[in-house]
DNA sequence: ACCTGAACACCGTTCAAGT
DNA sequence: ACCTGAACACCGTTCAAGT
């Protein structure tokens, strides 16, 4: 049997406390050290500082998306980057406010060096997962920049569309060819999107092994 | 002849100090209000609040990379492309702390519009437009955060990847693949790298023209 | 309109002192 | 080891008052 708790607090709920705050707004070390129990300086015996809090928080977000998607003998490699990818998008497009942390810190956490190694499983091409990874991070980082400009809980994704519809007005004389792909714009921040541009990626890399590169 | 100036201070003045201060690590209206010779409260004179100086100043340093680049009529689509992201990646690059405010601020402002006219002009799918604008930011961004790590000015590239190599240790029988790849690990944030990936999305999205999408 | 001086309501972090 | 209470050195923003 386990030796029962020596600490009031467990580190694993300070994580938890310090997600809710970055969902409701803002993340500080006060607002923390009352939501968890503790005083300010407390916090300082779970971790050394604010940024540590942030870096272990991104890697535990990076953990909650099944990487065991990428290794699904069932599916062709394509989808199962697919399946992942969509996976890792919902979880951290849950938090958006904790997007902007997780490209700066996670990526040199623990949790990172397991995504990159299960990628070289299904793409050996280091080049080419980065490049997935890159798209990826990339959409979800634009994604979550503008889904926090919609309250919380965001309304569904139809009905964000149709917001941005609604409020995107431009000069069709000075921007003829953007004012011509309003729709198309406005939906830039979907599911669909994401799934097609990973779709092209994916595509020109497959391309990649085939036929050399023309420059 | 122009009236002469009415204010002590210009804005434009304002931002180029906050810019020095972004390189320097840190903003504040504090800061800012000496660097320009005034005491904190009027630079609310200028500027609504500390958002609107960022929102600003990314969109000023959006107008940085020669959009010009993208009408040259005497390259290929494909090329006009990567010379205006190779401009664009080096323009932010040199101010990686400002990259994280570009991503949230910049592409709802003015430029932006212009940037996004352009790119349509060049490739007139707008899926194919946001894929690359999610490629090219993203790997700024990704650039950026590792920048960070490094000092102030950074070293030239070449030093940067042996710098990675160098520290960059794990284990063979944990992450094999990892290990296996360990060199271009290192040259992840390279130009070279940078336009690899870019040139097999934009094969990717040729692609798209020619055969449809397989599921 | 532009600016100062002073205040208000916050921050992250440290540290002696207690248990 | 864990925690408190209090302090230190900061923040962004507001606002009456001056020019």
């Amino acid at each position: 049997m386990t030796r029962g708790p020596r600490r009031s607090v467990q580190p694993d709920a300070v994580l938890d406390a310090a997600l809710e705050l970055i969902d409701e707004g803002s993340l500080t070390m006060r607002a923390l050290a009352t939501r968890v129990g503790l005083t300010p300086g407390a916090l300082y015996t779970y971790f050394p500082d604010r940024s540590a809090i942030v870096a272990a928080l991104a890697d535990r977000l990076l953990a909650e998306a099944d990487l065991s998607l990428l290794d699904d003998p069932s599916q062709s490699p394509h989808q199962r980057i697919e399946n992942y990818s969509l996976a890792l998008r919902e979880v951290l497009l849950a938090h958006p406010a904790a997007v902007p942390a997780i490209l700066g810190a996670a990526f040199n956490g623990p949790v990172a060096l397991h995504v990159g190694e299960s990628l070289l499983g299904v793409l050996p091409d280091a080049r080419a997962t980065y490049t997935v990874m890159v798209y990826v991070l990339g959409s979800i980082a634009l994604e979550a920049a503008d889904l926090e400009a919609f309250g919380t809980p965001p309304p569904p994704e139809p009905d964000r569309i149709a917001a941005r519809r609604a409020v995107f007005v431009i000069d069709p004389e000075q921007f003829p060819r953007t004012y011509g792909e309003i729709d198309a714009i406005a939906a830039y921040n979907s599911t669909g999107q994401f799934r097609w541009g990973l779709h092209r990626v994916l595509a020109g890399l497959s391309g990649s092994q085939q036929s050399g590169c023309q420059h």
